[in-house]
DNA sequence: CGAAAATTTGACATGACTCAACTGGAGTGG
DNA sequence: CCACTCCAGTTGAGTCATGTCAAATTTTCG
C-alpha cells in the first residue's frame, strides 16, 4: 500500500462531501499518516494514553471495552472508509477507554488529537464533514441502544445479518456473540435453536 | 418567559463556544422560534413527520422510544442549556422514530431541518459548536451504552443517582425505571433491596 | 504434529419479566 | 369535605432468557 494512494482514497471520502482547494489537500495529506497493522495489532489500546482518530483504508477492526470484570464488550466493528477513534472517550487522566484492534491485516490513516485541531484550523470545512459523520454515527449509536434495550439475542442477531451479511465468514463467532451483548456459549445454543425452528 | 430573553440565552451558549459578529448573532435570533410547553405535552412525537431540534430554556424533558411491544424507553433525561432533537432519528419515510415530552412546564427554542442547514449555509462557526456537542454527546450515548451492556440494574441506578442527584424529585420512579431499562416492579424490588443491604 | 484457541454441550443458578392482586396517595366532583 | 377514581408504587408466585462453571470436542495455526 503506498501512502499515496492511501491519501487519495481519503481525500476522495472529503471530497464527496466538500469541495477542497489545493491548498486545502495539501493540508490533510500532511496531517495524517499511513500505519500498517498485522492481525491481531492494536490502533489504540484501553488504559493507555494516545488519543487518536483513523480513517481505514483496508481490513477489518473491532472497537471494543474491557468492563471491570475483564470481560470484553465489542462496540462495533470497522470496515474501509470508515472512522475509528478514541479522542471522544478518553478519561481525565488522559487514558483511553476503548480498545481498536485488527482482525485482520490491514491500513489506517492516522492523526491525533493536537495535529487533528490543527487541521480544523487550517480547513474550517471539515468542522461540517465531522458534524455531518458525526450526526450518522450518533444515530447509527442510539439506533443500536434502542435495539439492545428493548430486543433479545435472537432479534439482535437477525438485525445484525440483515445489516450486514456476510459478517460472520470475517468475524470470529465468540466477538459476535460479544457485539450481541451475550457469551459465546449463550451464542452457540441460540444458533442451534434457530437452525432447529427453521 | 419573553423570547428575547430565551434568545439572549441560546446566543450565550453558542458564544461561549465560538464568537459572532452582530450579523451572525441576528441569523440565530431568526432561525429559532420560543414554544411552550405544557406538562406532558410533546416537542416532537414518535411516527409523526416533523424534523426538529431544540434548545431547552426551562423544564425537563424526557427523549423516549416506543418499541414493538408498545412499551417506553427512555433515551434521556433533558435540561436546561441541552439539545433535544430527532432530526438524527428519522426512518427513511420521514416519521420521527422518538418521542419527547415534557416532565414539567417550559420553554425550549426550535428549528427545522431545513432552517438548520440554512442557518449552517449562513453561519458556518456553529459547524464547529455542533461537531463539539455531538462529540460529547456521542461520548455520553457511548458510556450509557457501554454501562448498559456491562453491568446489572442496580450499578446503573448508582451510577444515576451520582451523576444526576436530585433526579428522583423531579422524575416519577417508573420513568427512572424506564431509564435504567427495567420495569417499574423490578425497580421497586431492587430499591427494597438495597435498603436492606444497607 | 501438537498446543492453543474456538466452539459446543451439560447441569444448574439467577436477574429480570409476566401477570395479577393489593395499597396508597393525588386529584376531582358532588 | 368526603367519596370516588385513577395512577403510581408495592408485593407475590411462577417463568424464561441468559449467565456460570466445567468438560468435551473441533478448529486453527505455528
Amino acid at each position: 500500500m503506498r501512502e499515496e494512494d492511501a491519501k487519495l482514497q481519503l481525500l476522495n471520502y472529503f471530497k464527496a462531501r466538500v469541495e477542497l482547494s489545493e491548498e486545502e489537500e495539501q493540508h490533510i495529506r500532511d496531517a495524517y499518516t499511513l500505519h500498517h497493522f498485522k492481525k491481531k495489532a492494536f490502533v489504540f489500546e484501553q488504559g493507555k494514553p494516545t488519543s487518536l482518530e483513523g480513517f481505514i483504508v483496508s481490513g477489518t477492526f473491532r472497537v471494543y471495552y474491557n468492563d471491570s470484570k475483564a470481560s470484553e464488550h465489542v462496540l462495533y466493528f470497522a470496515f474501509p472508509n470508515w472512522w475509528i477513534g478514541n479522542m471522544i472517550t478518553f478519561h481525565s487522566d488522559q487514558t483511553s477507554s476503548l480498545s481498536a484492534q485488527a482482525l485482520e491485516e490491514g491500513y489506517a490513516l492516522l492523526i491525533n488529537k493536537v495535529d487533528s485541531e490543527e487541521l480544523f484550523r487550517k480547513v474550517p470545512k471539515l468542522e461540517r464533514v465531522f458534524r455531518i459523520m458525526l450526526q450518522k454515527s450518533f444515530s447509527v449509536l442510539q439506533k443500536r441502544f434502542l435495539l439492545t434495550v428493548s430486543s433479545n439475542a435472537e432479534e439482535r442477531y437477525k438485525e445484525l445479518l440483515e445489516r450486514s451479511p456476510g459478517i460472520e465468514q470475517l468475524v470470529p463467532q465468540h466477538q459476535i456473540a460479544s457485539y450481541l451483548g451475550i457469551l459465546p456459549e449463550s451464542f452457540s445454543r441460540m444458533k442451534k435453536q434457530l437452525l432447529k425452528g427453521n
